[in-house]
RNA sequence: GGGCUGGUAGCUCAGGUGGAUAGAGCAACUGACUUUUAAUCAGUAGGUCGCGGGUUCGAGUCCCGCCCGGCUCACCA
């Protein structure tokens, strides 16, 4: 309460002195509301004027105060809980003399619980009419204002606790969120597979190419890295049994942040024995219409002004096809690398010296194609060399048995057949060796554990990753991965 | 890191070419009001104009540097 504080805060703080003076509580623990206000509305909203003055029964809420219409001797409060909105009516006349001067104390933002029957509004409002109420927290900050909530973005983001307040749109995202995360959860464990948790201090940051977080272990006085992926213990999982096994969660990577990256992300990753990478395709096509339905009743959504047609099955592109077509290239010139080269060379794209034509291929993919591909299209058979944990295709070892299934221009899910020869695995290990040596920035280590791991044998599978914060902004429209995460990173204020 | 753009009251925003005590709405404070719901009416108060320099008789406004954002490019799952 120094004197450089804002006014409003003295006074709020004056306020709460006041009411202690008086012998209230302004952080009163006791009151336990009866009826969630969606409860009530579920019974009353339907009803008319009269059929709801017949109902005797008393309604008890509690919640924040989110408006105060005080005239005179008629005071109208608009209360919120978790589950909705209702108005509360109090009646000076009917108060106490101490309770009268405590209703004079209330702001916008305090929480109080209040009890009464119901009724109806000359304007219709369904409203609990309370004989008394109880100051439960009494708020000092002042909410932002009421029709234009909060706008600064940064503050939404730092202050997310009033955002999620002052922002309707801001709750809705984060209940979708949920909602979309329990359900994937019921739609993998209708089909049998069993949530486990896997290391997030790993010593050997493996299942991805990204740069990892370090940190430092006291006791044993190692060096770990926070996971970049799921991967590698979930196949260890496979082998260990657990033919159906995913894990929802937080993977982190030290690298840029954009509105479609932030630095620690939740990733749903599913692994499934006697599957192949065309088994998880259908899997894809059943999942999002699934989850599309359920969230939103429709599988053709608005996304950023555009529109995304889930209705499966989705399209299915060939990288090598995607890239020909787009470049006028024939196949031959692909695998020979030189054109995509000259091209990544033109464009100013960084090539290593290690890079070989796949790795051009991919780099050229990303550059044209990719954020061309709105509706939902599985881009299918990778290159080898930028595959080092997918099973090779039979016909054509060059290329692995992968997809990325892509929306709105973006790697949603990223999908193959697991290679599970250990002495393949060894060899490609060994060949991210050979590029980091080579001045590759981003390799994928050497796992000596998981090649040990294969040799125990792991049953033909298929396994995939899928960004939940990026589905998350498919489903609510986000042009920013922020909105969609309730605390994204932000440099210390 | 580059480009563009922003930071003015608790919140949302105004403040051509530099000019006198920096404005509005909401929120707040005092009062009136017995069915309001963007309540209304009368009155009051609230500001290191992101920070630090500079130019000028005079800077919210112009110049330089810095801090913190947003978008975008680069980088990257």
């Amino acid at each position: 309460m120094s004197e450089d504080k804002p006014e409003i805060i003295t006074q709020r703080y004056e306020k709460i002195q006041k009411i202690r003076e008086r012998g209230f509580d302004p952080y009163f623990n006791q009151f336990k509301p009866k009826n969630s206000i969606a409860e009530i509305r579920t019974r009353l909203d339907s009803l008319a004027k009269e059929e709801i003055e017949k109902i005797e029964e008393e309604f008890s809420v509690a919640g924040r105060i989110i408006r105060l219409n005080f005239m005179g001797k008629s005071n109208f409060l608009g209360l919120r809980d978790r589950t909705g909105e209702i108005q509360a009516y109090l009646n000076r006349n009917e108060l106490s003399e101490d309770k009268q001067w405590l209703l004079k104390q209330l702001d916008v933002g305090d929480f109080i619980g209040a009890a009464g029957r119901a009724f109806r509004t000359k304007t219709n409002e369904l409203t609990i009419y309370a004989k008394d109420f109880t100051l439960i927290t009494k708020a000092i900050q002042p909410l932002p204002e009421k029709w234009h909530g909060l706008k600064d973005v940064e503050a939404r983001y730092r202050q997310r606790y009033v955002d999620l307040i002052a922002n309707p749109k801001a709750k809705e995202i984060f209940k979708v969120r949920a909602a979309a995360i329990s359900l994937i959860r019921k739609f993998l464990e209708d089909r049998g597979f069993l949530e486990l948790e896997t290391p997030i201090l790993q010593a050997v940051p493996g299942g991805a190419l990204a740069r990892p977080f370090v940190t430092h272990h006291n006791a044993l006085d190692i060096n770990l890295y926070l996971r970049i992926a799921t991967e590698l213990h979930l196949k260890r999982l496979v082998v260990g049994g657990f033919e159906r096994v995913y894990e929802i969660g937080r993977c982190f990577r030290n690298e840029g942040i954009s509105t479609w990256h932030n630095p620690e992300y939740t990733m749903l990753e599913f692994y499934m024995a006697y599957a192949d990478y065309e088994d998880l395709i259908k899997l894809n096509e059943e999942l999002f219409p699934f989850l599309l339905n359920q969230l939103l009743g429709k599988l053709k959504i608005p996304y950023q002004g555009a529109e995304l047609d889930f209705t499966p099955p989705f399209a299915r592109i060939t990288m090598e096809d995607a890239v020909a077509k787009k470049l006028d290239m024939s196949k031959e010139e692909i695998r020979k690398g030189d054109a995509t080269k000259n091209w990544l060379r033109q464009k100013g794209v960084k090539l290593f010296e290690s890079d070989g034509w796949g790795k051009a291929l991919a780099a050229v993919f990303e550059e044209t194609v990719e954020h061309e591909l709105m509706n939902p299209t599985f881009v299918t058979q990778f290159p080898i060399e930028v595959s080092p944990l997918s099973r090779r295709n039979e016909a054509d070892p060059e290329l692995a048995d992968r997809f990325e299934l892509i929306v709105a221009g973006k790697e949603v899910a990223n999908a193959f057949s697991e290679l599970n020869d250990p002495a393949d695995q060894r060899r490609r290990f060994e060949d991210q060796a050979k590029a980091k040596a080579k001045g590759d920035e981003e390799t994928h280590p050497i796992d000596d554990d998981f090649v040990r791991c294969l040799e125990i044998g792991m049953p033909a599978c298929a396994g995939q990753g899928l960004g939940i914060d990026r589905l998350v902004m498919l489903l609510t429209d986000s042009a920013s991965i922020r909105e969609v995460i309730p605390f994204p990173l932000l440099r210390p204020e």
